[in-house]
Formats: C-alpha cells, structure tokens, sequence
DNA sequence: CCATCATTCATCCAAACGGTTGACTGATAG
DNA sequence: CTATCAGTCAACCGTTTGGATGAATGATGG
C-alpha cells in the first residue's frame, strides 16, 4: 500500500483547480488588497458565490484577510504555491532519479559486454 | 467580467489534486511503465476504481498507456505539470510587477516631496 | 473449446461542490 | 432611530466525483 500523501496539498490543489478562483488570485496579484464586493463585481455570480470561493481561498491560505471595520480586504498570498512547486519539483527528481539508475544499469552492461 | 481562464489548466489541477492520482503519479516516477493491475495492487481500493483514476490521468496527459496486447503499460509524464509551474510563474510576475509599479511610484513620490 | 487473466464499460450510490436565495450581523450615514 | 451597506451564515438544489459491483471484451493457455 501507498502512503496516504500530503492533505493540505490536496487542498491547495482542489483550491487552485476551480477557475474562478484562479481569476480571484490573478486580480488579486494586479490589484493588491481588494474588498470582497469588489471583488464580487468582476464575475457574473452572486455576491455570496464570491464570498464562498474567498472562504475556500483563505482556508489553504492562498488569500489572507485584514479586516477594516465593516471592509474585508483581501490579498493574495503566494506561500502555499510553493508548495504546488516542490512536489512537482519532488515528482521530476524522483523520475530523474530513475533515469538515472537506468543508465547507469546500461552502462555497466555494454562495459560487461 | 474576469476572462474565463484556461480549461486545460483547470483540468490538470484537478486530475492532480487527488491524493490517489498524486500517489499514482510517485509510483510510475519511481517504476517507470507499469501494468494496470501492478498499479492496483498497490492500492486499497478497486481495480476499477484505479482504472478510472488512471483514465482521468491520461485524459490530461500525465500519463500515457502503451497496450502491448493484453497488457496495458502506464507511463508517467511530465509535460502537463510544466503548465501548472508556467501559470505559477506568471501570477507571481503579476505580483512582482505590481509590487515594482508601487515602489516606483513611492521613489517619485519622495523625490517630488 | 473452455477457463482464466487484464482491463474497460455500465450502473449505482453517497458525498462533495458550485451556485442560488433569503435571513442575519454590524457598522455607517441621514 | 432607521435605512443602508459589507459581508457571512444557513438551507437548498443540480451536477460532479470517487468509489463499489457486476457484466462485457478480448487475448492466453490448457
């Protein structure tokens, strides 16, 4: 059996993979911190719909939240990115890896040969 | 309105942002080509169960299946994950930039005051 | 030819997801 | 005080998803 791998990966992934909210983060990126509603106002989707996907955003902390009396501004946080980044990174070395080893199994065998 | 962003890239996300798919993914990395069955084995869950995985992987390109007759050879591939890095890169360019725009206008700024 | 092995297809189910609407909380402004 | 604005919470709904199960396909081996 495989190990169980990372949960929050798994959460940073599932919040990344829904366009709208990759449209948040990259609005975010241009504007700086943004207020919810107008946030809201750039897509065709009510208000709480937003609401929902920025709840989801700051869950993995893709997003972070300084609230200014009744405004919420939110920004972007490119922490958790990274993260996307190293088991890609991961994944590629444990494949190089592999490579590897089958060279070099190759190279002993003609040397043999 | 927000453009409505690229499908494939959603697609990749969301094929990876499953922890069976992921540990999938470790496996072939580290076994290279890998029978459907061998794969399976690996996992409590069903054969049929990792056959669908298996297919949302290949639908999105992270892997690719050679069918030597009756047996079905599972490869990993890494093309697909360089367009999850290419976006990553990009909104950290956007920030970046924007981060630039705000210290130029601070620089001017002071040298006006 | 028949049993078996490798794999997919079809169907079903419960849970999660993305969205809507309406009620609610709290701060602001007349 | 009241109306309004910013935002969340709660309930609901249709669709998708991850999984199981059983039948089907198709090649292999006795």
């Amino acid at each position: 059996m495989v190990e169980p791998e990372d949960p929050e990966l798994t959460e940073i992934l599932k919040a990344a993979s829904d366009p709208t909210r990759r449209a948040i983060l990259t609005m975010l990126a241009q504007l700086g911190p943004t207020r919810v509603t107008e946030i809201a106002a750039c897509f065709d989707m009510s208000l709480n719909a937003v609401s929902k996907h920025i709840k989801v955003l700051e869950g993995v902390g893709l997003v972070s939240r300084r609230t200014l009396w009744r405004e919420h501004l939110i920004e972007v946080r490119m922490e958790p990115l990274a993260r996307i980044d190293q088991w890609f990174a991961g994944l590629r070395s444990i494949w190089e890896l592999r490579l590897e080893a089958l060279d070099d199994y190759f190279n002993k065998e003609t040397g043999n040969d």
